[in-house]
Formats: C-alpha cells, structure tokens, sequence
RNA sequence: GGGGAGGUAGCGAAGUGGCUAAACGCGGUUGACUGUAAAUCAAUUCUCUCCGAGUUCGGCGGUUCGAAUCCGUCCCUCCCCA
C-alpha cells in the first residue's frame, strides 16, 4: 500500500507551511486537500499558499478548474487518487492538506460513488417531511439516518433509490478502511489562538485585496451561482455588492464563519479519522509531528 | 433646568399579574456527514449530578395567594427643548 500523509487541522493553524516542511524534510510533494482552493482564479479568500511559500515543492490539485465550473467530491476522489500514483511511482511522499474532512475521507477510503452524477428535481410541492416519508418507502435504512430538514441529503438518497441501487446498499458494500498507509497529523491548539488567528487572516484578506477579487469575479449575479462562489471569503459579500451591507459587516461575517468553519473539521477530524493531533503552541510541536512521521516511514517500510 | 423614551439571559429583542427559566434571532458549545461539504442538517445554551431543586428580568422596598409584568423610591442610558 502507498504511504500517504495527511496534514489536517482547523484554517489558519498553519497546514500549508508545515506540509511544506514536510515534503522537503520527507521528499514529498503535496496534494491539495481544500475543496476551494481548486478554483483557479480565486486566490485571496481561499487563502491560497503562494508560490514563493511553496519553495519549490510540487503542489498538486491547486487551480485546476475555473471558477466558473463547478467540482466536486467525486472528481476530488479521483484526481487525488491518480496524484497519489504518480506521486508515488516516482519514489515520493504523497502529502494531502486540506481542510475538507469529506473529501479527504472520500479519496483516502473506500468510499464509492456511483458512476454516473445521479440527479433528481427538488418537488416544491412536497415538504420536507413528505419527502422524508418517500425515502423512508424506498430506503428505510438510510431514512432513518438522515434528519428530515436535510432536503439535500433527502433528496440525493431518493435519486440513488431511483437508480436501482439505494444509498444503503451501496454502502454496505465499503467497509469503510483507508485504502492507503495512512497517517493523519492533525494540527490544532486552544480555542482562542484559533480565533485570534482568524481574524488575523481576515485582516490580511482585505488588506491583500479580497474586495478587488470579489469585484472582479462575481460583480455579475449570474457568477454568484457558482459553486466557487459558497466559499467563505466570497458569499460573504453579497450584500455589500448590492450595497445592503457595509465592509465592516462582511468582515465579522467572515470572522464568524470562518470559525464556525474550524470547528466543524475538528469535529470531522475528532470522529472520522484516527490522527496523531499536534498542539502547535507546545514548543516541540514540531519535533513530536517529526518523529510520529518518521516512525510511521519506517513501518512496512 | 423642562419634556420624552428606556434599562429583560453573552448580544439583539418579545413578553406587560399565574399556562414564563422567560418567545424569537444572533453568538457559543456538541454532534451528524458517501457527487453543492468553506456546503447542508441536528441537539444544546442561568446554576446544581437525572427526577427535581435553587437563584433571575437595573438596585432597594412594597401591593398580591402569586410580579419581568402593579405601586414607591433610588441609580443608569438615550432623544428632544433650554
């Protein structure tokens, strides 16, 4: 099986430079693991890692779509696979890091996705608990697991239900293992630094121009549509660019999200993977993420 | 100095005698997560170890079987006129 390391952790604890650390240290080259920071164009809100922080280390998966189309997870998983094979079958250290616990764990395990993108019409005239009693009919077993306000989740088990495959069974297919040699360092810290170091951020988007990169892109309502444009550091400015909001509204409202945003990856990654969690404020943070890695290289190696 | 409005849980804001530990929103916390995932959704949020109990609605005092809601008084904030 091929090693992969993943750096994981809440935005704005410091992911990208530490991968970076670890692909010079390791020989590694770095998959993006951020379901934003695939779209080209939009760089300042993503906060995107810049090309002189990459100090020369390959980055893969970053800019590969315009903005204007839409990816998704199930590309993720297959383009992340195939970066992993190359990565690998030239002797490096394929290193995922991102934030976004679903894609990593779509690509890293034995998640299966239908072939073809299923897709059903929202009926406006059924409510939620309507739609609900639908599923409940065709896929009691999935039914029962997803909470009758989630419309979205509702809807795309009906659609997989119509396909002739229901979610559950296509689940009771995966057992739900890594198919890699996985070793997950999570990053994280107290709270509060988290916070601090958000707004910080924020405070660096707006001066760096996040405003003018808005502006640019989705001054068009027809670009607000975009799946580009539900990043945190862009819907934000919906109101603003219809002037129903000032510049210091849509900087709180990017502060507070973007730490609601934090705390549900810890979630993610407290419950949904088995990670080595490093406190970046302990003073041999990095020491101790070193030696976890170096012992895992040597396992099987 | 005169006139007016108001002080409710972390914040905003309902409530104007019992059904009120107090609607609702925000924020916080916890959690779910298999093709929008930086999305979507749920639970929880005065204190105490559950039933239950104990303290809340600017302070103090009073009326009442019962008060955030009525009365007195004091403190504070805002607006208008001087």
């Amino acid at each position: 099986m091929n090693k992969v390391l993943v750096i994981g952790g809440p935005t704005a604890i410091g992911k990208s430079d530490f991968a970076v650390e670890c692909a010079l240290r390791f020989n590694g080259e770095i998959i993006n693991g951020d379901s934003q920071q695939v779209y080209r164009e939009l760089s300042i809100g993503n906060a995107k890692i810049s090309l002189d922080e990459r100090r020369g280390v390959p980055h893969h998966l970053l800019d590969v779509v315009p903005y204007s189309e839409n990816y998704d997870v199930a590309r993720f998983q297959r383009e992340c696979r195939e970066a992993i094979h190359d990565i690998s079958s030239r002797g490096k250290l394929p290193i995922v890091c991102g934030g976004t616990g679903h894609y990593l764990k779509a690509a890293l395990y034995d998640y299966d996705f239908p072939e073809e993108r299923l897709s059903i019409d929202d009926p406006a005239e059924l409510n939620n608990d309507q739609l609900h009693a639908q599923l409940m009919a065709q896929d009691p077993q999935s039914a029962s697991a997803i909470h009758p306000n989630n419309r979205k989740r509702v809807l795309r088990a009906l659609a997989m239900a119509h396909s002739g495959i229901t979610k559950s069974e296509r689940l009771a297919t995966q057992k739900g293992h890594p198919i890699v040699d996985l070793k997950v360092i999570v990053l994280d810290t107290e709270r509060r630094v988290v916070a601090d170091r958000i707004a910080q951020r924020v405070e660096k988007m707006i001066q760096n121009g996040l405003e003018e990169e808005v502006r640019r892109y989705f001054s068009d309502p027809k670009a607000q549509s975009y799946h580009s444009f539900l990043g945190i550091g862009y819907k934000e400015f919906k109101g603003y660019l219809s002037g129903q909001a000032t510049l210091e509204e849509v900087k709180e409202a990017l502060i507070v999200h973007t730490r609601q945003y934090a705390r549900r990856q810890l979630t993610w990654f407290r419950h949904q993977f088995d990670a080595t969690w490093i406190d970046i404020q302990d003073p041999q943070a990095k020491s101790l993420a070193y030696t976890a890695i170096e012992n895992w290289l040597k396992e099987n190696a």
